[in-house]
DNA sequence: ACTAAATCAATTGAACTCAATTAAATTGAA
DNA sequence: TTCAATTTAATTGAGTTCAATTGATTTAGT
């Protein structure tokens, strides 16, 4: 029962399995994600934006928790690909605004298949999945507010 | 009961807060890594060496879920600050043993109040990290024996 | 023994991630 | 108004991450 209560042991830690989760089901999503031509960090920006339809670089960043450092040639990337455009708001010249373009919306229907195609890939119960879902949100928002 | 039932959406995907979770805990492991002289996936590289004190890449990255592409330069850092050597087998010259250096086993020591500094830094219940930890091995396809 | 298949680490190239810095624009206090 | 502080996106540099490939070694089939 106590083989070792060594805290330097992988198998203790919460942060691992999350950080190999986190990538083992990226791997999954690739094939799904190349016949759109996307990447998994272009293809979760573009979810905000299609839904956003038009938003800033810092309010993509708070909402993907990436800074701009990141997201600057991801949004090249996508700009380059012709789904999305990027301008200077008006009002405030600091900000970069996305919008999403015509070219965006067709990638949309598109892509609407893609969750479906990943619902199976982890053999969760529906009850475990929200749950799971419950508890990453409950570490998220404790990131933001602390300290 | 919710917003919309948009599969493609950010707050309905499993693998986002994962993702996010994962980078948001990582990020906070930096300033106690930095005083061991360490990145993320060298520690948990080392986590590995100093429980198994000799093991070859192909065994690591199996436990780390990594390959040589992401191992072999982490491996040649950590030789380099003299904290493992790197050998091939003599039974199998393809596999390349690690091991774990008397330096390594100092910076173990010096290593075993990182979990402590990390433990309160996640705004769960042990319950809830229980379950936490249970539901991502579940996906990782290896039940938790633990606990 | 001979050779085809498999295994393993290393390499390569493209993309991501983030801390730190820079430069431009805006805000705010005196 | 003036100018110091703040905000924002871009840039830079170090370090992952991974698919695909390469070359050396071992295993297995004949």
């Amino acid at each position: 029962m106590q083989p070792d209560f060594n805290p330097l042991c992988l198998k203790y830690q919460l942060c691992f399995p999350l950080y190999a989760c986190s990538r083992e089901i990226i791997k999954q999503y690739r094939p799904h994600l190349e016949e759109l031509d996307l990447t998994y960090t272009q293809y979760i920006t573009m979810m905000v934006v299609w839904e956003r339809q038009e938003i800033s670089v810092r309010d993509l960043g708070k909402e993907l928790y990436l800074d701009s450092g990141t997201l600057t040639p991801v949004l090249k990337s996508l700009e380059q690909k012709g789904f999305i455009s990027r301008s200077r708001s008006e009002q405030d010249e600091r900000l970069l605004i996305v919008k999403v373009t015509p070219s965006g919306m067709e990638l949309r229907k598109r892509a609407e298949s893609v969750p479906l195609k990943m619902a199976g890939c982890m053999n969760l119960t529906l009850e475990e999945a929200g749950e799971l879902r419950h508890l990453l949100y409950k570490v998220l928002g404790k990131e933001n507010t602390e300290e």
